[in-house]
DNA sequence: CTGAAAGCGCTTACAG
DNA sequence: CTGAAAGCGCTTACAG
């Protein structure tokens, strides 16, 4: 591949002007520039973006390790990440971790020695020495986005959920639903412990309880949604309404009462964590929590990119909204 | 961060040394390595990677320009890439063209400036003169994945949909539909061409033709799924059943169909290019063609490591199924 | 406005 | 088994 040694000798210029005249550096004599630019197209030269990563000590590149590419919920953020990114002059290398810690602090190895200038993590469950390593030691910036590791000094942008599922337990109190139980997802993740602390809030105003046997510890995939909801449908007395943690254990929840023949909401109510195009379109659509995912996954970029840039990054929370459709049952004719 | 000459000079050895301890080069001492091991640890050194590169001429990344992310078949696709490539020890960059040709022009360009090892494309529709360049150029080994431009000399890892095709269209003939309509890709992509000519080949075998106003050409998004539809069930004669050549366009015939008060497949009948987890949970679950996603995501990573690794690629062509749900009636009950 | 030179952090052929 | 040295392709402070 042509270097920039081969358009400096046909130019007639040295390396140190190709450079200039490359990188639109003011001080070049037009016709200079204007012969570069010819040598290097003729040349059909690009650039070695490896070279100059060495010489600047920056790539230009930021990381985005998130859990699972396959959750329409993180293929969304994903895509935001990548769409700011592009605007600010970054591209995004994703790491798909898989739910499994390992796999996480892999890609959080291979990203570092990358030299990506800045890190974007959603971190799994579970022990990753390299994530609080490379957090501790600061030499990379870092952002949490969506989960993050409590005590560690990294800005985290996030949704608040809170108030959206207050609002789903009001729906399904108002429907008449009374026995409620819950698919969370790891306990050790931030946003499976928030989600079911804040469902047990809601229940509480109510004075109904959050029984153990009405708790489901998932781990954000589909198996544990399906399996979760059959131990449920197992019990003497199944609960009246589901609600998953994200979308994934919803379609397994969907999955499990399929199966046994049940429908939604008639047998049983289903709401889901994370709303997603699918939803408008099972049977029956499904009520569900949507996060601001785009908003999400650009403000962390920007926190992202401050760092980098020297500017101070703020944590950010976005809030969420319940959307009501019909897997919980009408509102208009009480309970069934 | 610490160098390489910070490790050597805690170890007392050269960094030439500490290049072969770390990288297993067998003539080192066994003591030296471990005196290096620790220095290296105690250090919390990470090997730049940049600088590796431009010294060894390789990055062991590969770059995979996808049209839609948000498409459930690319995301699958690029899981599995992402995971066939990890096994192979190589990373991926992906970037995502959102089926806009100088979009992929542009992460074209930029992953030949990073000097990826190779380069996996699933073209997008329209001129794409970076693409051709590169492709034409030869000195970034590439491969086509799913879809091709036909006329360059690069191996195509795709599916082949024909049969199934035929099934589909056996399928709908049995339960009795005979006014079929098509949903197309854009006319330049391959797979766009190649499902509505199967389409009409299969409807030839039955004597049935396929009229212009029944072509629908979409662009592969929600979008024009939605309108295509629209006009369907706006002509005198609608058809009695649509086949969407892609799951987001299907999803926007859904869209289209629910909201003119019908009812799948009792009013019309739907199926779709592409299976995903969301159709068994549609109303009506949905038939669709299958593609082995992930064998094809597989397949593509190890043609493109061979080219990269000196042996000859061969293309490959995965054989996609019919997957029989109720969105187009039953086959029991005759028509309707 | 331009060039000579240093240097980013590695790897590796060569010599011993 | 180990080291000195060259060099990958850039950018940039310095000097003119």
């Amino acid at each position: 591949m042509a270097s920039i040694k081969d358009v400096a000798s046909r130019a007639g210029v040295s390396t140190a002007t190709v450079s200039r005249a490359l990188n639109n550096h003011p001080a070049v004599a037009p016709d200079t520039r204007t012969r570069v630019l010819e040598a290097a197209d003729t040349l059909g030269y690009h650039p070695n973006g490896v070279a100059r990563s060495l010489r600047t000590n920056r790539t230009r590149t930021l990381g985005l390790v998130i859990s699972d590419v396959l959750n329409p919920f993180f293929t969304e953020l994903a895509r935001a990440v990548e769409d700011e990114a592009r605007a600010l002059g970054y591209s995004v290398i994703i790491g798909n971790a898989d739910e499994q810690p390992d796999l996480q602090d892999h890609h959080i190895r291979t990203l570092v020695g990358r030299r990506i200038d800045g890190l974007l993590v959603s971190p799994a469950d579970g022990e990753a020495p390299v994530l609080r390593e490379t957090a501790r030691a600061g030499r990379t910036p870092m952002v949490f986005v969506d989960r993050s590791i409590p005590g560690l000094d990294v800005p985290v942008v996030r949704t608040d959920g809170t108030g959206a599922v207050r609002d789903l337990v009001d729906h399904l109190h108002r429907i008449g639903h009374r026995r409620l139980a819950v698919i969370g997802g790891p306990a050790a993740t931030t946003t499976g412990a928030e989600r079911v602390d804040a469902f047990r809030h809601a229940l509480a105003r109510y004075g109904l309880p959050l029984p153990d046997e009405y708790i489901g510890h998932g781990d954000f995939q589909v198996g544990s949604g399906r399996r979760i909801t059959e131990g449920f449908l197992d019990l003497e007395q199944p609960p009246q309404a589901v609600f998953a943690a994200d979308n994934l254990m919803a379609l397994g929840a969907m999955d499990a009462i399929r199966e046994r023949g049940l429908r939604v909401p008639q047998d049983i109510a289903l709401a889901a964590f994370d709303d997603i195009p699918w939803f408008l379109h099972t049977a029956p659509p499904l009520t569900a929590i949507a996060q601001p995912t785009g908003d999400l996954g650009r403000a962390a970029v920007r926190a992202l990119v401050d760092r980098i840039e020297g500017r101070p990054a703020r944590s950010v929370t976005l809030t969420a909204t319940l959307v009501v459709r019909r897997s919980c049952g009408a509102t208009e004719r009480s309970s069934r």
